[in-house]
RNA sequence: UCCGUAGUAGCUCAAUUGGCAGAGCAAUCGGCUGUUAACCGAUCGGUUCUUGGUUCAAGUCCAAGCUACGGAGCCA
């Protein structure tokens, strides 16, 4: 019984005998001669058939393998330049063939395929290169933004799914019977976030959140996972440093560990190499002033209008594009109009038309990748805020006890997984970011 | 919800002014000892999204609907 390995370490077994265990992407032959390129997971490695050095029975076997079928292979590790594959550069002689299955008509060819289709195949779309090179810096990403938290000094608390109370006021959340009563799948972590400083000091959440929006974007999900840090004691200004030092450590670990998916997906490595602290700070009227000189350079009546901006307005999609094409690295925008924030926003002393809020937007068009802000922590102005959206005092209640019981300034925020990722891979669609998209008009696979 | 685009073989797409339903890939069979989405030969493959209408004749024109894609709003 030889060593099964991995593909990933293939390298490291030059000139030895070994096992892998994995499916056929591809097979190319030229009649006593077959190519069989196989994933195992780890990576891809060309595994070279020669009928001279094998059983008749699992030559044949080896000939008629078609894509997806499942193999155990026993060979010979050989470096050869014109091996392809993850790492590539090794190729397998093959002297053991074992199949577990061959796959039948398998749908997903190496060809072109439409969006829906691969959608609706999803379940195997995940084991093409991209979609693998994809979802892998997605899990690194993850890890890097949670390593540098712990670091940090942060401690993960987990916070509930299904809550008494929508999160926030403003976007349309699902509804869930909970034994004949109504509750709702979480839009966001955070009010429980605010009650754990109050025990832990710095913590995070991070896991799925729901938002029932009709939203059809590029940008939107139905389903996305966020990972939300909240701090005690902490201004708007070191909420940006704890950003920009928490966005800068994922993408430099995606460019330390995955220089072979970033080439898969085809990404401009240099855009990302540019990604480091310090981040632009501008004020919301900064921003306004700069959208209305782009916008009276423009000549097209179309653009004209999607860019036309007035201050106390929100930024729909197409100024925040604009505002990011001014910058090569994300951009912090801070000092939003209170009136298009949530009712938890403090209050800019002696401006209370802008609140200490601040959201940070992702370089080529990605948009706003985290939203954040100071919270407020006097009982008396959260309580009339409350009242004003008309939210309810008893599902509250506890969140106004923070207040209660040695309240301090705090400030937190959130960042959109999906959004980050589909930055950093630079994607078009946040689809492919996530293993099984929950889209308007999608739940399946 | 609004605006725009599309729907033809398992997949990706053609089809001229309304005039015989086509190709590549996949699949199946055969050939080939260095392939990189291999190549060569053959075979197989159709409710042209649905319903109704115009016409000698509809994939093509008209009406309604369905579905998907892209965008807006809203958001991370």
């Amino acid at each position: 019984m030889t060593k099964v390995i991995q593909i990933k370490d293939i390298a490291n077994y030059d000139g030895q005998e070994v096992t892998v265990r994995g499916w056929v992407y591809n097979r190319t032959g030229k009649g006593r001669l077959q190519f069989i390129l196989l994933r195992d997971g780890s990576g891809q490695a060309q595994c070279v058939a020669f009928k001279k050095e094998m059983t008749p029975d699992e030559f044949e076997i080896a000939r008629g393998l078609s894509q997806e079928s499942s193999v155990i292979i026993t060979g010979t590790v050989r470096a050869d330049e014109r091996a392809p594959g993850y790492p590539g550069g090794y190729e397998i002689g093959i002297q053991q063939l074992q199949l577990v299955q061959q796959a039948d008509d398998y749908p997903i060819t190496p060809k072109d395929h439409g969006t829906e289709y691969l959608m609706n195949h999803r379940h195997l779309w995940v084991r093409s290169n991209r979609q693998w090179a994809i979802l892998r810096i997605r899990a690194t990403i993850i890890k890097a933004m949670r390593d540098w938290l712990d670091d940090q000094g942060f401690l993960l608390v987990d916070t509930p799914i299904i809550t008494p109370a929508a999160g926030e006021e403003t976007t349309p959340v699902f509804d869930v019977d909970y034994f004949g009563e109504t509750a709702y799948l979480a839009q966001t972590g955070q009010l429980y976030n605010e009650a754990n400083i109050m025990a832990f000091g710095k913590v995070y959440c991070f896991g799925p959140t729901f938002r029932a929006e009709k939203s059809k974007t590029r940008r939107h999900l139905i389903e996305f996972w966020m990972l939300e840090p909240e701090i005690a004691f902490c201004s708007l200004e070191e909420l940006m440093d704890i950003e920009e030092g928490l966005v800068s450590a994922g993408v430099e670990q995606v460019l330390a560990k995955h220089q072979q998916e970033l080439a898969i997906i085809e990404r401009d490595v240099n855009k990302l190499e540019a990604i480091t602290a310090p981040f632009a700070r501008i004020s919301y009227d900064d921003a306004v002033a700069r959208l209305q000189a782009r916008h009276a350079e423009l000549d097209d009546p179309q653009q004209r209008a999607e860019l036309a901006i007035e201050l106390g307005e929100d930024f729909g999609s197409p100024h925040e594009t604009a505002l990011a094409e001014m910058f090569d690295k994300p951009v912090f925008v801070y000092h939003y109009p209170t009136a298009v924030k949530a009712f938890y926003m403090t209050p800019v002393a002696g401006r209370p038309e802008v609140c200490r809020s601040v959201d940070l937007l992702a370089p080529e068009g990605y948009g706003e990748i985290i939203g954040g802000s100071e919270r407020i922590h006097d009982l008396d102005l959260l309580a009339r805020n409350i009242d004003a959206m008309g939210l309810g005092r008893e599902a509250y209640e506890w969140y106004l006890e923070l207040r209660r019981f040695g309240t301090v300034p705090h400030a937190g925020f959130g960042i959109g997984i999906e959004r980050t990722v589909a930055w950093i891979c630079g994607l078009n669609h946040v689809r492919e970011t996530i293993p099984y998209a929950r889209l308007l008009n999608r739940k399946y696979p």
